[in-house]
DNA sequence: GATGAATGAGTATTCATTCAT
DNA sequence: AATGAATGAATACTCATTCAT
């Protein structure tokens, strides 16, 4: 995989920052692949075309390359989901699309999903990254008499919890969008939404895009 | 660690039956310590005072271990849900009552949570175990017209999600009734109750226990 | 070489102790034949006809079986030092009997010497074992009036650096017993000896034995 | 290190010898820093502050920089010990004068003592280089009648192996004029002097300078 | 001539697994 | 059945060396 996020990502960049790109990308694809315990040194560079050693100029080991790589995707989706949620002021229409968004963003990318996924387990601090967009969105939500919750670091990490369960699945399943939508219903009703609420706001927002 | 769950399970148990437990409960520990990924044989037969090569006479490989030892923990926590539930009849008593002592169990016995926690990230059928219980009980509210959701795996598997992250979390800082309780709304919200009803459910039933 | 100085020595001993000999023999021989620097651990285990992994089993790492194997051949010189040496008296004569028999011993045992040499280097403190024989030896030459110096641990340096010199040279050029009386000689005259009287004593000395 | 004994002693030079001599002294230092075994070329071009590569534009390997670097370095010192040394004609003084300055010579450019240490174990012909001067000086001794001894290489052998701990010791336990001054009686006895007139010419040789 | 990225052979180390006792 | 020493495949990591720019 000499082409991937990180190589695309490039703009100009010497061959240096062309072969760093190409190992995080092969990174991502060999974790998609195997998982990221079963993550070798010599996986990497044997997907991206390079020999062995030439890991070890670019990284000091593997949890470098992981770290590197999972901050590269947090901030590509962090980029994305920004992108499409400029205009939205409303706060359940914010989480429910941001939601719906983030799950398909991470299903178009199998191989940003793995690390993504596993990288909860292992970087506990990644999250964070996503998790802020998130907190400001309960916030705001909470200001506009909309959510009835308090926002707490458990309140974000149950949140993030059911999103995890709708890629996981989807992932492994294939992708269902009935899965997606049932998911923002779910988050909606954590939020304190009523079912029939959660419904109908679910329909709207992803009727709208 | 000679002596654990499975070593006092046994009732008679020759030696053979014996060993077997040690190795099982030694499992359970490593796990707790040092997490599944990190699991040695060797550690394993250390830990239960044994050599090396007996592993081999009990168990075929690091994962045959490990599932047996999963099912015996997952049985374990069943019976201990089966026994304090069966007078109750309201479903959402039981929905809150089991989540609220399976957390408990579980927060107890911090050797079985490490191993139920990383079964579900690698042997995804062992919740099932578990999850019958749990649907079950969905069922019964929804026919008692308590719950206003599907009774689905996928539904399953976020209301576990809730719960995993209520034990992670009070599993690494420490035990916070408070987290649990907050679970067991959450929990009720997901199955369609609205906040204030949550949270009188929630009290009224774990102030009786 | 499954047999050698370590092999030989064991009395009894099971398996594990045998195949722990063979790794010292074995690291005393791929010294002698490649330097210490040049040492590895499948050389090791290679010339002991066992598998690369079995070091481990016996040995933390190189450092630790070269300490090991060092000490071994300090204590065997010492013993085959003092056994000929019970009987002598004179300090000058066990002077020079210790610097001759030193490396006569030393000579018929080109993988010790090897590994003696490169210590001294490496390994500050083994020299120290045999030192205090010598350092004994030279504080009763000076108690007899028979050696004009001051017992420092430099000038027991530079004694020991005269006889490496000898063991060295010989090692590489061939054993030549001219050279060993030299040693003893050149011994003498820095301990206060007159030529004449040096060579006088050493010829008396050695012609004894 | 760009400026350094080799840097310093080119007078014109182009970028070619420049850059040369910047790698030798590098190498001086490194062998300095970190002893001759665990000298690395990355090591080298670094501390010269030049790319990798450029070593291989100068030298074919490791063995041949150290090679030059100490025949560089025994010229230097030879150079120096020749300046203070012509006008002295009596043999015991010339051999005291010599032994005192290379070890203040070498103990004044610690760069220096590690390679010449280092050296002596892993190329054997270098001393010679500076045996030559030792060999007429001692030869000139025998023919005024003032050395009691047959100047062979065994002799020239031990002769350095007195310096060379002279020099280890005060390099590794910091500078001892005392040290010195034993050293070069111990000379004077190996050269057949007798303690007292050994102590006298050295208090006499060494109070001059 | 200098650069420095890429190379890959060489070496250390781990650990599941076997098997003779 | 238990033992535990031996095994060796798997893997990480280093560093001298090459070569395109």
């Amino acid at each position: 995989v000499r082409f991937g996020h990180f190589r695309n990502q490039l703009q100009g960049g010497g061959k240096r920052e062309r072969t760093r790109a190409a190992l995080l990308d092969a990174t991502l694809r060999v974790v998609a692949e195997k998982g990221m315990e079963a993550l070798k040194i010599s996986d990497i560079t044997a997907t991206a075309d390079l020999a062995n050693g030439t890991f070890y100029n670019h990284f000091e080991d593997k949890d470098e390359i992981l770290r590197e790589a999972a901050y590269g995707i947090a901030f590509a989706i962090s980029s994305q989901l920004d992108n499409e949620m400029e205009a939205i002021t409303d706060a359940p229409t914010r989480v429910v699309t941001a939601t719906r968004n983030f799950i398909n963003i991470v299903l178009e990318k199998p191989d940003w999903a793995a690390v993504m996924l596993d990288s909860a387990a292992h970087m506990p601090n990644l999250q964070e990254n996503v998790a802020q967009y998130l907190r400001a969105d309960l916030q705001l939500g909470v200001a506009q008499g909309k959510f009835d919750i308090e926002v707490t670091p458990f309140l974000l990490l149950q949140f993030i919890a059911l999103i995890s369960v709708a890629v996981t699945v989807q992932l492994k399943n294939g992708i269902t969008p009935q899965l997606t939508a049932e998911t923002c219903e779910n988050v909606l009703r954590l939020l304190g939404f009523s079912p029939s609420k959660a419904r109908k706001t679910v329909a709207a927002t992803l009727a709208r895009a």
